[in-house]
DNA sequence: CAGTACCA
DNA sequence: TGCA
């Protein structure tokens, strides 16, 4: 599908350790929560964000905001390996400016959605799977969606034609990596939100 | 200004 | 984000 770009093992076990060091470090100021759908019920994922920027939920709708909901701090900065990554895999003139952090555990999932709450819907989307594969489904333009298996290491993006595709993650095969303290999936978004 | 990455 |  055109604009879908996967670069398996893309992170080296260094790369995805010292990775998962950052984004751990960086949640004891910005912890994980369990944001709620626009509807009023919890999603299955745990959340926060790294950035000038971070994506949230709530009865209020989707938006990006500059501060953790719970504690109302700013997000964390978003770890230079992660700018380098993005520079080196899509590039362009602009850095992302929200990193949005989702923790699947105890059989967490994500539905078909579409990311489309950023100002320019041209620009890339980058996508970091750490821990346990996952099972990730994407669909084109008809509505046909194919399912391809995500594991600890691998970098994705949605670009061009596929920036706006729907796609989820319909199951963590659990306990399949020892990567992430306490288990589970770490998945990164990188985005520039405004 | 309708719906939302939730749920079936 | 209140649903008028």
């Amino acid at each position: 599908m055109e604009g879908f770009r996967l670069w398996p093992g893309a992170l080296d076990a260094e790369a995805q350790s010292q990775l998962v060091q950052a984004v751990f470090g960086a949640l004891g100021t910005a912890p994980l929560y369990r944001p709620q759908t626009p509807g009023g019920r919890p999603f299955s994922v745990q959340m926060s964000n790294l950035g000038p920027l971070g994506w949230v939920s709530d009865r209020g709708g989707y938006r990006y905001q500059p501060t953790h909901p719970v504690t109302g701090q700013a997000w964390p900065a978003i770890p230079q390996m992660l700018l380098d990554l993005w520079a080196a895999t899509v590039g362009g003139k602009r850095a992302p400016d929200a990193c949005l952090v989702n923790l699947y555990r105890d059989g967490a999932k994500m539905g078909l959605h579409q990311d489309r709450d950023e100002a320019d819907l041209t620009a890339p989307v980058l996508s970091i799977s750490l821990g346990d594969a996952a099972q990730f489904r994407i669909a084109d333009g008809e509505g046909r969606t194919r399912t391809l298996r995500l594991t600890s290491g691998d970098v994705c993006a949605l670009t061009g034609s596929a920036r706006l595709a729907r796609h989820g993650i319909d199951r963590v095969l659990e306990g399949s990596s020892r990567l992430i303290p306490g288990g589970g999936r770490l998945n990164l978004t990188l985005r520039i939100a405004r």
